[in-house]
DNA sequence: TGTGGACTTCAAGCGCACTCGAAGTCCAGG
DNA sequence: CCTGGACTTCGAGTGCGCTTGAAGTCCACA
C-alpha cells in the first residue's frame, strides 16, 4: 500500500480507477479531470479525481458520451462529493434515460416475439424492422434515445 | 411508382430500405447483400435483398455488429423468406440477448436508485461504479481491479 | 440522339474513445 | 549518486460504420 496522500500519480489513479493511463490523459485533455504538476512536469491528481472518474464511467454505463458526461460533471462540485440535492436530479435524469432504453428494448423484444412464427422480415410489414420510432442509431449496444415510445398494442406481424 | 420489377437499382433499394446508397455498397462489400450487374456495370438488386437489409438493420437494433449480422444471415436462405423453423432460433437468440441487456439496465437503474440519496460515487463503496456484474460493456480491456483494495473509511462529503 | 441525373470506383475522411510507439525526462529506493 | 521504472509529449493508428469527393460512365426518357 505505497501512497496514501492526496496527490496521486497517473499510474496510481489508473490502478485505482481501472482505466489505462492513456485514457486518463485523454479525459484530462477533454477537461473531464484536472491535474497539477510537479516541478518536473509530472501529473499529480487530487483524490477528488477518483470520484470524477467514477462519475464518468457511470455516465458511460448509462449510455452518455464523454462530452455529455462532461456537461453533467460541470453541474457538480469540482472537488467535493455532491450533496444529495445536487446529485438527485442527475441520478433521476439517468434513471429516466435508462427507463427509455429498457422500454425500447422491451418493445423490440415483443416485436421479435411476434416475428418468431413469421420470418417474413418484410420491409413493409414486419414490425421488427419497421420501428415506429425512427430514432436510428449508428452504434451497437446503446444509443436509442427516442423521447416517447408509444404503447402500441400490436397484433403479431402486421403494420 | 416507377419500378415494379425484381431488379432494383441501388437508389431504389436505398429509398426503400431507408439506407444511403453508400451504406448499401458498404454492406455489399462486406458480403451482407449481393447484386448482379447490368452490361454497363451498374448494380441491380433482387428484391430478396430488401429482406436481407431488413434483417441486418434489425440485427443492429438488437446490438449485433455487421459482422455478427452476417454470421446470422449465413444461416438463413439466400433469396427466400426463412421458414418459421429457420427463423425461430435466431429470434430466440436475439430475445435472450435483449433480455440480458434489459437485465443489465435494470441492475444499473436499481443502483442509481440507491445512489440518489448518497452522491458519494466512491470508487470503493459506490454500487453504481462498482459493477458486481462484469457486464459485457465494451470497456477498454481494463478490468475493475478494485476488489482487493483496503476498505478505507470515507466520511460523507469528503475525500 | 441527346442529356442530365443516377450510377461507377477508389481513396480518403469522420467521430468516438481510446491505444501505441518513439524519444526523451523524472524521481524514489538502494 | 545511480538506476530503472514511471512518467512526459506528440503524432499516428485502431475499429466500426459508414460518408464524401473526384473523376468518369451509364441509361431512361423526350
Amino acid at each position: 500500500m505505497p501512497p496514501q496522500h492526496d496527490r496521486l500519480t497517473i499510474g496510481e489513479l489508473a490502478a485505482r480507477s481501472g482505466l489505462a493511463a492513456s485514457a486518463l490523459r485523454y479525459y484530462e485533455e477533454l477537461g473531464l479531470i484536472a491535474s497539477s504538476r510537479t516541478t518536473g512536469g509530472q501529473r499529480r491528481y487530487h483524490r477528488a479525481m477518483l470520484r470524477r472518474v467514477a462519475f464518468v464511467r457511470a455516465a458511460q454505463r448509462v449510455g452518455l458520451s464523454l462530452d455529455e458526461a462532461g456537461q453533467a460533471l460541470a453541474r457538480l462540485p469540482e472537488d467535493r462529493a455532491p450533496t444529495a440535492a445536487q446529485w438527485a436530479p442527475v441520478a433521476r435524469a439517468w434513471q429516466r434515460r435508462i427507463d427509455e432504453q429498457i422500454a425500447e428494448l422491451q418493445l423490440l423484444r415483443r416485436k421479435l416475439g411476434g416475428c418468431v412464427g413469421c420470418g417474413c422480415l418484410s420491409l413493409k410489414r414486419c414490425a421488427l424492422y419497421n420501428p415506429d420510432d425512427t430514432a436510428a442509431d449508428h452504434g451497437p449496444g446503446a444509443r436509442w434515445l427516442l423521447g416517447d415510445t408509444p404503447p402500441e398494442p400490436e397484433p403479431p406481424t402486421t403494420a
